[in-house]
DNA sequence: TTTAATTAACTGATGAGTCAGTTAGGAGGG
DNA sequence: CCCTCCTAACTGACTCATCAGTTAATTAAA
């Protein structure tokens, strides 16, 4: 047929965009290469004159969202923090910009925070992303400690890998809103959602 | 060959056993009917007289690995909290009680943690268990509440998401020692480990 | 002699990746 | 402005390995 060539990267692109959808909802195995060339309205054989495998273009689409990621944590820290109170509001902006982020990308977010188990070299490259997401966190809780904002003897990566798995699991239960589990988030707001966490995160279950 | 005929039960139990430890390390897709009998030295066919499927198998062992889990939380509970300390001692243990049930069964603990997201119906049973786990948490919080022993605008629901994420993320990382990710926990003991993750719990970030 | 437990060879569907051929559309020459 | 010619982009039918599940025959034990 034909009717509608495009141009390498315009297809690249489609094709791209179309795999990140399906792998994030029928998941990674559930998609067959023909599930995404009929979305495209394209053939078999067109999907491999544009990627090497189905494991190449899953690769290819994450570290395209590993950059985006750590982009949208660095907007999230620009600023200076030079008491508590700034803490705080500097922690909710990082939630923000990741919320705001996934509320955008959410097929992306959703593969990242389910994983790939059963392809070690895509899940390796899911874990990359998630380790550089804590050590940017890491990054920010050490500035904090040097600040004497903290209590001296806490271990910033430790407490990376506290907020990094409070940041998984709250981030998880809000974008599987489908999910029978948790359905407690559902009766809030973003921004009451962020503000909690941010709050546990700070001062724990007894509050302030 | 038929050098071993097992009693109805035994032949289950180690099929049962075998399958999870190929589930847990391979992962359920990467694992074979045909791994699983060459592990038992048995035939296909025997597989599939004890079991009607695959999937049978996993949700078999998924729901004894649910009664398990939810025992050894159950055990973890029986403390009576008057005041603050109380409440931290019996958090210490709930935590202390669940990684040390992770430790004697690191398999059904990584399965969990993993998911088995390209399988609805697995998935399903895997958000089944901690959704229960996550419940418990919650009934534990509002116990706490009633007491007076916490803020009181505090929404124990909400709380139980925070403990059950930190559970969920401390727990991958101690469990899953050979990813390249986190290896901070890798320089402390269990105990360390539980004792940090308690405080956040309570204070947060600016500790004690 | 019955039946619970097992075997080994089989089927059938499935889906990733291949390949020989086809066509749109732009570059360059006349 | 038209006519080649080239090749990037595409087609669709094919291969082939894989693996869940089946079945008819066989055997240990009660």
């Amino acid at each position: 047929m034909m009717q509608d060539r495009m141009r390498r990267q315009d297809r690249k692109q489609q094709l791209l965009a179309i795999a990140l959808e399906l792998f994030a909802t029928k998941g990674f195995e559930n998609t067959k290469i023909s599930d995404i060339v009929a979305k495209a309205e394209v053939s078999q054989g067109t999907f491999y004159w544009h990627f090497e495998s189905k494991e190449a273009i899953c690769l290819e689409m994450l570290e395209a969202g590993r950059v985006q990621i750590l982009n949208a944590i660095q907007i999230g820290y620009r600023t200076t923090k030079v008491d508590v109170k700034d803490s705080v509001v500097s922690s909710m902006n990082i939630f923000e910009h990741i919320f705001q982020f996934a509320e955008e990308n959410p097929f992306l977010m959703q593969i990242i925070l389910k994983g790939i188990h059963s392809q070690p070299t895509l899940q390796a490259k899911v874990d990359e992303i998630k380790t550089d997401m804590e050590a940017a966190f890491a990054k920010n809780i050490r500035r904090a400690k040097e600040l004497h904002m903290t209590n001296e003897h806490i271990n910033p990566e430790m407490q990376a890998v506290f907020v990094m798995s409070l940041l998984e699991g709250v981030l998880s239960r809000w974008l599987f809103k489908t999910s029978s589990s948790s359905q407690v988030l559902q009766h809030h707001s973003l921004q009451q959602i962020i503000e909690e966490t941010v709050k546990f995160e700070f001062f724990g279950i007894f509050g302030v």
